[in-house]
DNA sequence: ATATTTTTTTAAAACGTTTACAAACCTTTC
DNA sequence: GAAAGGTTTGTAAACGTTTTAAAAAAATAT
């Protein structure tokens, strides 16, 4: 039913190895021959089979990606464009999305085992598996935050926490508002930045919201009971959210309450998605096009060059993109 | 260097198709033997090669699915489903982004057929490789349009439009506007709702948006670009988006000239997505659980049961989600 | 002419599985 | 105690490629 190489050469009176021969360009074959057999290929349509090249070169051509989750527009630009990347340089993409279930994660580096990736890049749901993924003998990058014992790309958390503190300060805010999941190096950075500048950072003005990846309702949610709980207002005029969305919920809410942004309070996001260009959200720029082709890069040079180094931490500058939501002095 | 089934089979002291068997569960094995063996996979860490399982059983458990474009959260919500939805069903999901790009289209159906795919997904960029898709012996599933001759799976776009239609004109309003790409079936459905209504559609309140798959930017521009042209103002009173992101940069760029949305215009949007469901936007429900269940139970019969009957056009019902940005009569 | 080198071709062994078939081993049963 | 039956096991072929090693053919040199 299914046509092979061997109907190939059959039909164009060659042996089998010759058909491989022409099909991979590979050196020593007779033009006039070498033509026949293009001419057969083309026209019955034959394509190879990538199962059994698989089986015999050892190498897939395939990229395990794996993503938490699908609600932030970030990861979703970060996927589109490794997609492209990926195919640009003879790569596939087998996807999976973790939801952010440490179980799901491990069985999802399973199946890329399992399908013979060469390469897997992961977005990880927390420290779970870095470590047994770490030892795989398949190269592995992780990226949107440095971890430890593996390579890893991303942007420098820490420095965007501080970057953003730095900006609210010199502005001349004199409280500040959080808006994220649990601590994390952006609140880190922030708050430590805020001491820097010598003003605390005050625990009831962190709005906690349920960490979750299926249901961004949640985040109006918890920003509502949280704007609830504190009569409808809020002790800071000035805000730092953990991502675009977070960001855009949160000027929702307080807009619904009354409260004019940026008049009464700035906000500043993160992640710099198409969602903060929309809405006119100042947000912490993520280099997604070099992130990706540094990965990329990396990771590649790591499949095709078996190339076993120590791995490396990539750390990525964060650059503050001004927008309306926000009113910062120079 | 790569652990085998023969190794397993060695360290068990069995032979390798018993090794196979065990873990393919097949009868006939000893519960002594099986024992050994599973301990022996558990203690070295031993994954079954798929390339080789595809290759042996002509069945790679993986489908292709085939994107256009990403910038719209109505496909991400799509893929994230999908993904979820057959992984539980076994499948893995190799993705693709077409870009709309026809040439790019074909190259990856090409791909997937190269890859084994059990199946393919495809959201096609216009009817270019329809015809040639629907011919090949891999079951191919349309999603979100319904295309002639071929499996395909939408909803009722012709319905949606006049659904709209009717709920303008019953809530009194005169004069209408409508944002989208080329002329579609929403658009006729739209316009000859209108009609069917003693009402008519005109022409000039028409915001061609250029066709885009890469850049939601453009949608801002060419939307700017319309109303200054008609002198900052718009000549009707409710307007309907072919998509929510349409709807969100047209409600942003009238409220930005001073108009007010829902009191000096009422917008609907298309696809309710999160977006439309953050920023109160009405719209046109599309029912993601539905039709990507619908669709692999489609794809898969097809895929397992070899069922070879007449391609089917599934359409689905749409149903309006009111939000704050229209103000209809009930 | 023949010997030598070079080019082109083929046959056959892998890659890691599944599976049809046959062999070996137990039980029963007469 | 042999025939019949059922389990359990192993051998080997196959899936569709790539690639090594060797054979064949062609080209060149002597």
């Amino acid at each position: 039913m299914k046509i092979t190489m061997k109907e190939i050469a059959k039909l164009a009176n060659v042996s089998q190895s010759t058909v491989s021969r022409v099909i991979n360009g590979n050196k020593g074959v007779n033009e006039e021959a070498a033509q026949r057999v293009l001419e057969v290929i083309e026209k019955v349509g034959f394509i190879p089979n990538k199962a059994a090249q698989t089986l015999k070169r050892s190498k897939s051509h395939i990229i395990g990606v794996l993503l938490t989750e699908t609600y932030n527009p970030y990861f979703v630009e970060l996927i589109d464009k490794l997609e492209s990347e990926s195919r640009k340089r003879g790569y596939n993409i087998l996807l999976h999305v973790s939801n952010r279930n440490p179980i799901v994660e491990w069985e999802s580096v399973q199946n890329f085992i399992a399908r013979q990736v060469d390469g897997m890049i992961i977005i990880p749901s927390g420290e779970y598996n870095i470590e047994r993924i770490s030892k795989l003998p398949i190269p592995s990058i992780v990226m949107t935050q440095n971890w430890k014992p593996i390579d890893s790309i991303g942007l420098d958390h820490i420095l965007a926490g501080k970057m953003v503190a730095e900006k609210f300060v010199l502005s001349g805010h004199k409280t500040f508002g959080f808006v994220g999941t649990a601590p994390d190096e952006k609140f880190l950075g922030f708050s430590s930045g805020l001491q820097e500048n010598g003003v605390e950072f005050a625990d009831k003005n962190y709005i906690v919201l349920q960490e979750t990846s299926t249901n961004n309702f949640l985040i109006r949610r918890d920003i509502d009971a949280y704007l609830e709980q504190a009569g409808g207002t809020v002790d800071f005029t000035c805000c730092f959210a953990a991502n675009d969305i977070m960001a855009l919920e949160f000027m929702r809410a307080i807009e619904d309450r009354g409260m004019k942004v940026p008049e009464d309070i700035s906000i500043i996001g993160f992640d710099d998605t198409y969602l903060a260009k929309i809405m006119g959200i100042s947000s912490v720029h993520q280099p997604i096009e070099e992130m990706v082709n540094t990965t990329l890069e990396l990771l590649l040079d790591r499949v095709e060059n078996e190339v076993t180094s120590e791995p490396v931490q990539i750390k990525l500058n964060p650059t503050l993109v001004e927008r309306s939501s926000s009113n910062l002095k120079k």
